[in-house]
DNA sequence: GTAACTCTAATTGTTGACAAGTTTTCGCCG
DNA sequence: CGGCGAAAACTTGTCAACAATTAGAGTTAC
């Protein structure tokens, strides 16, 4: 069973390849540091070397995928320096989507973030963690286009599929990534459309995710082994 | 006389071209909307079809190029929409690259920063006009590269160069980009340290910018002749 | 038992030829 | 003379074979 199973269908495009691996990504599915053998991604996708090949390329320049010359691509493994600038960069661009999205949401717009929430609730409580993940990711994502902003909404689109990657690196088995007590009180902000608010809310809650990581590179050179093991 | 001249030299790196390429088009020596062939660029560069088309993709993901199927790449031109996006996104990224910067800056850095304003008005006196826009925009980098996230740089790198399209577009011939009025305020207020004061120099200074320009998409459809002649 | 070395297999990177599509040119007709 | 249409020339997109590099298995020596 191919991951793909495009039924007959005429090749995938190449924003679609990209998509479904971000979405990979951003679902914990793929892990970082895997290796994606190009042989491997076009057998999955059924497409041509030279196509995956570009998408490869377009992925690392999103930050998504590492190019090891005459290696291969690998899934990035983002160090502790880039998580907290991820983080940072997470924070410039989302206060200034959710001050946007205050100023220019409506009734409809705010009943969807409230079935995200649902539907992240929903996920958690059957245990469908991937899911659960990928919801709170598109949930940051939804708000940012409510924004208006595609510019921004494209940075962090990016930004988002890093930071599953810095959670499923440095994040403990049991803590939530995104609390939904957090949404909702960033959906009443917004609701109310206050933005300052709401921008305070949003800064608090990267703030959190990011207090609840163990952000700390493991030590690459000689290891001392007897330390490791109070020895 | 190659662009390059490399000099006998190995072939050049793709980042070695799309900087180059980049480059180019912030000294306005590519406008938006020149066509890229690729055999030109191959001429040129002194390489391979392959590489060029990998770097073409690159240069499409960072917003600088846009590929039009089976017609070729092109210097992106920002419509009205997009460039109004792209300052709001800068103000959002720089207001944070600032304050960080302000938190760390020594006197080093300072004094480069005055170095660049000298240059870029020396450069102005001299008429040399694409120096001078190059050096305003090497004068924000620098700024990020201080505040030390390389996640938000690389986004204002792309955003820069695309700035300077927008520039083109959407600029009177007279009127300066930046103002070396406002980059020696915002040195001064780094100096002492002041990042709000710095930040919301940096939005002032930023939305000048934008307010100078004439943003505004030229008519696509059915051009009413008459009205545009007042007849 | 381990470390170093070699050889094989597999994977990535590049090249050149070919197919598909687009622009331009040229000729024809109104 | 201007507009229309067909064909040629050119440009882009794709593919398959080949070259280059690396990972891994197996072997040997210590």
């Amino acid at each position: 069973m191919s991951i793909t199973e495009d039924e007959l269908g005429q090749p995938l495009s190449d924003a679609t390849i990209v998509e479904r691996i971000v979405a990979a990504v951003m679902e914990q599915k793929l892990a970082a540091g895997a290796k994606l053998p190009e042989a491997a991604l076009c057998d999955a996708f059924e497409c041509s070397r030279t196509q995956i090949r570009r998408i490869l390329v377009v992925l690392a320049e999103r930050g998504v995928v590492t190019l090891h010359p005459n290696r291969g691509a690998f899934i990035a493994s983002p160090d502790a320096g880039e998580a907290r600038e991820v983080f940072e960069a997470r924070r410039a661009i989302e206060r200034s989507t959710v001050i946007s999205a205050a100023a220019q949401i409506d009734k409809t717009a705010l009943a969807e973030l409230r079935a995200n929430v649902r539907a992240g609730a929903a996920a958690e409580a059957r245990g469908d963690r991937g899911e659960s993940i990928r919801l709170t990711g598109q949930f940051h994502l939804r708000l940012a286009e409510i924004g208006g902003n595609s510019v921004l909404t494209k940075f962090l689109e990016d930004l988002v599929a890093r930071t599953s990657l810095i959670i499923g690196l440095y994040g403990s088995r049991s803590a939530r990534s995104c609390s939904d007590a957090d949404h909702e009180a960033l959906i009443d902000a917004l609701g109310e459309r206050d933005g300052a608010r709401a921008a305070a809310t949003m800064d608090h809650h990267l703030h959190d995710i990011e207090g609840a990581l163990d952000i700390r590179d493991a030590v690459s050179g000689p290891v001392d082994i007897r330390r490791i093991f109070d020895l």
